[in-house]
DNA sequence: GCTGCCATGTAAACCGTTACATGATTGG
DNA sequence: CCAATCATGTAACGGTTTACATGGCAGC
């Protein structure tokens, strides 16, 4: 509305300025490897968002090229005021809980199911997050995004918690509290 | 690609599905409600993205308007079709475990900050986690999405922990650990 | 010379949010 | 009669994904 309401969202932006400001000037290229690498759990983007939102962030001041290297590489540099905005967005930006979870969907869907089939969908939800916490645990926890990954290995194992006792408790029912088989 | 490959999420699609299932023949009205009271804190979504949605999926042949009350209200049902589409989706579909949070965001760049931003920042988060958590703890845990509420529950309870260890190690930290508070 | 990776981009489609718009009904 | 709530929708915008497209360089 406003000419001081910025775009709804921009985490994207925050991303990009954070991983530059954390780590020193990069490219386009180098930030798509860092998202798969250190913030994938976090947040995701692709080279395809990426390389346009570096040129409208370059047009709005916050980040600049800083060289051309061989290839037509661009070094992007984050300049002071990126540096701010980052800082700003941290320190005001009201974080908004709001969360799309297919697991939950799942989760939440499961009395639609006869008990075999519940059964198997926790198991595989279970194995999935398994397989999510042991890639979290093998990241170096000294490294500069520890505060999230302790978060993350947090919440992967609540979620696994919640599969087990999910597991038993399925387990543990009667046939006869199981819905009809459908048709 | 193929006939066989149909468009990349639907979970809009399946969380109507599961309502109109689990609670029976309702209007786009309803269902906007239903969201908002009990599918809150699994998936969001608004009246204007329901209405178009729930014309495409009788399109589909997935819902059917059972009749029309009052004031132009319609009120769909779910068709076998759906509800068979419900329950392939539920059985077979890997859920991504992909996941974008503003507050894993914001705890991955916290180390950006000085040591009294960043404890401002966690304490922050931790009031809006609590502030969920108590919202969940309102639900009754004997309804419908009860499994989903034990998740929410169990996933709110280590965000909680989590920010009060971050905060316990952060008031530990020795000042010289800071980056310099940034001119 | 070919394969594979480095490196950058565009275009179309899709999903989700915000703003806008309309009218009926109920209760005070 | 007025306000609140019921009830439905459209339009525009912005973020995200997928597919398409191109070319340089290194090693075999």
């Amino acid at each position: 509305m406003s000419i001081l309401c910025y775009a709804a969202d921009m985490s994207l932006r925050i991303a990009l300025l954070g991983l530059l400001d954390a780590t020193g000037p990069a490219s386009g290229y180098d930030l798509a490897k860092s998202f798969e690498r250190s913030l994938n759990h976090v947040w995701q983007a692709g080279h395809t968002q990426i390389y346009p939102e570096l040129v409208k962030m370059a047009a709005d001041g916050l980040v600049a090229v800083e060289s051309e290297g061989a290839r037509g590489r661009k070094i992007y540099a984050i300049t002071p005021e990126g540096a701010e905005r980052l800082r700003s967005w941290l320190i005001e930006h009201e974080p908004t809980g709001a969360i799309r979870s297919e697991v939950a969907l799942q989760a939440f869907l499961l009395p639609l199911l006869d008990k075999e089939s519940a059964i198997a969908v926790v198991e595989r939800i279970r194995a999935r997050l398994q397989q999510r916490l042991a890639v979290l645990e093998c990241k170096d926890p000294s490294k500069f995004g520890r505060y999230a990954l302790n978060l993350g290995l947090s919440q992967g194992r609540s979620g696994l918690a919640w599969a087990d006792e999910t597991l038993a408790e399925l387990r543990g029912l009667e046939p006869a509290d199981q819905p009809a088989p459908a048709t």
